[in-house]
Formats: C-alpha cells, sequence, structure tokens
DNA sequence: GTGGAACGTACTGCACTGGC
DNA sequence: GCCAGTGCAGTACGTTCCAC
C-alpha cells in the first residue's frame, strides 16, 4: 500500500491513505475498503501473533517477544478467508443469478465471516454487502436474522474451538462446525468451470493436479531436468556409443561381437544391443 | 565360439496417496 | 501445504541360457 516494507517497528507498520512516504516518495494508496468500524480491543483481538511486551530492567530498551499462534487458529483463518473469498467470487461468477441458493449462501458466507471477525455487528455489514450483489437480494431483516443465526453458531463453535485447544478432533458430534469444501459444492451446485477458478472451494481432482502441478515447479527450481530433457540426455549417450561402435567395426569388419566388446570396452550385451541400432 | 533372446536389476522422473 | 513412501514407465546394463 506505499507503506515502508522496511519497517519492523509494530507501532509504524499502519501509513494512513494518501500520506506520502519521505523516504521513497510513494503515495499510501487503498486497495480494500468498506464502512465497518472496530473497536480497539476487536483489532488486537484478531492480531495473530499474539504480542507480548518484555519490560526490560533499562527504561530505553523494550523488548518485543512474538508468540506463535496455535497452528490450528492459523488454519482455521487462512481456510476462512479463502472460503470467504471463494464465495464472493462465486456470486460474481454467476453474475448475482443465485435464486435458489440465496439463503444457503448467505447463512455459510455470514459463518465464515463471523469467524474471520468475531462481531455480530460486523457479520450483518458483509451479509448485506454480499447480498447487495444478488440479482433479487433478500429483505434486509431476512439477511440480518441469518447472519445472527450464523453468527451464534460461529461463535460457538470457536468457543469449543478454542477450548479444544484449536483442534477439531474430539469436538461434539451436535457441534456445528465449519462446512467442508464438498459439502459446499454440493449444496451450491459449484461446476467444475466454477471451482477451476476457487482456492478453497476445490475437489480433489483439482486439488491432485494443483500439487502435481507445485511438485513439478519444486523439481525445476531444484534443478532436476524434465523427464523429456533426461531422456534426451540418455539417447544422446547411447549414440555416442553406437558411433562408437560403428567405427570400431568399419576398422575390425570381421571381428565377433566379444572382440568388439573389447575393442570398444563395451560389455558383450551392450555391443550385442548397439549393433542392432546400426 | 558365436549371435541372440530372456530375465532381473538399477537409475531416473513422475504421479499419486496418506499422514501430520 | 508439506513430506515420505509407493508404484509405474522409460532407458540401460549384466548375466544366463540356448541354438547353431
Amino acid at each position: 500500500l506505499g507503506a515502508d516494507t522496511q519497517t519492523t517497528d509494530p507501532t509504524r507498520v499502519l501509513r494512513f491513505p494518501n500520506t506520502i512516504n519521505q523516504k521513497n516518495q510513494v503515495r499510501a494508496t487503498v486497495d480494500i475498503w468498506n464502512n465497518i468500524e472496530y473497536e480497539l480491543s476487536t483489532l488486537y483481538s484478531y492480531c495473530t501473533p499474539v504480542e507480548k511486551i518484555k519490560k526490560s530492567r533499562r527504561k530505553k530498551k523494550r523488548e518485543v517477544v512474538t508468540l506463535p499462534p496455535a497452528k490450528g487458529l492459523v488454519d482455521l483463518y487462512s481456510l476462512n478467508t479463502k472460503k470467504k473469498d471463494d464465495l464472493e467470487l462465486l456470486v460474481t461468477l454467476r453474475s448475482g443469478q443465485m435464486v435458489g441458493y440465496r439463503n444457503t449462501c448467505l447463512y455459510t458466507y455470514c459463518f465464515t465471516i463471523a469467524l474471520i471477525v468475531k462481531e455480530q455487528k460486523s457479520t450483518i455489514v458483509f451479509a448485506r454487502q454480499l447480498n447487495e450483489k444478488f440479482n433479487e437480494p433478500l429483505l434486509i431483516k431476512e439477511v440480518q436474522e441469518t447472519a445472527k443465526s450464523a453468527h451464534k453458531d460461529a461463535s460457538t463453535f470457536f468457543k469449543a474451538f478454542s477450548d479444544n485447544k484449536y483442534t477439531m478432533y474430539g469436538l461434539a458430534r451436535d457441534l456445528i462446525k465449519p462446512e467442508k469444501a464438498s459439502t459446499i459444492i454440493r449444496k451450491l451446485d459449484i461446476s467444475s468451470e466454477e471451482r477451476q477458478q476457487m482456492r478453497f472451494l476445490i475437489d480433489d481432482v483439482i486439488r491432485q493436479n494443483r500439487n502435481t502441478e507445485l511438485v513439478r515447479e519444486k523439481r525445476r527450481e531444484a534443478g532436476v531436468k524434465s523427464r523429456t530433457e533426461y531422456e534426451a540426455n540418455e539417447r544422446a549417450k547411447t549414440q555416442s556409443k553406437v558411433d562408437l561402435l560403428h567405427e570400431a567395426i568399419e576398422t575390425n569388419p570381421t571381428a565377433s561381437i566379444r572382440k568388439l566388446a573389447e575393442i570398444t570396452g563395451f560389455s558383450k550385451s551392450v555391443v550385442q544391443r548397439l549393433k542392432s541400432q546400426l
């Protein structure tokens, strides 16, 4: 956003929009904006990792110790952010034509949002924003009720999740949990073309293909040659042996395979095979 | 002794799977 | 998402056996 990327002091990370960074003359811009207002305490509750200021005996130096957040919590935030983006993308891809899926979509969206922003008020704001993207929006009252219900369910889940040390194992069966990608795909009839553009709402085949592509990229980065290149190299090696054998035969036209093996230094079986390629 | 075929093995890249 | 394990396919090689 135009802020100084070298800044590591937490109190100087934020740069206000439209202000100019005197260091590099870059104007701070805004990529995302909404009208939600947050309490400082609320913002602090979103922050992960949690920071704890360690007081030093010396007045001037105060050390900031960063405590790593629970992995389960990080995963939850990460997955919910992707899920939220995918649901918004779905509405965009369908040009707002969500009749028949509006309530399901809105509830899932609100449940997801509630796990990110925590506050009921903010959840309702997000819900209304999504609803406005529908070609045939639901009534405001209906949106508010759905958002409140989803927020309540999400809060109950988060409390249990938190008490369970941020793991899903061992949670009560009747507890309403975040829906799996496959469930949302089924409920909202998300097509394979739509899934191709998603990050979270994807099926096993897409996940597998993306993983395969990722692993392949890593192999290339590690300097591993592609199968085609590898095989071409092997064939080139063989061809040079064939050439060597060809020369040996021209010099010794009557030599047997065993004799040619002695001359070239190849084994008998290698000469045998190379000869068939001449 | 010779040429050739069959078999097992090694190496490599790759795709896929399951556990964490 | 990461990683280890597994199996497959392509290529090459060595050993063994057999017919001539």
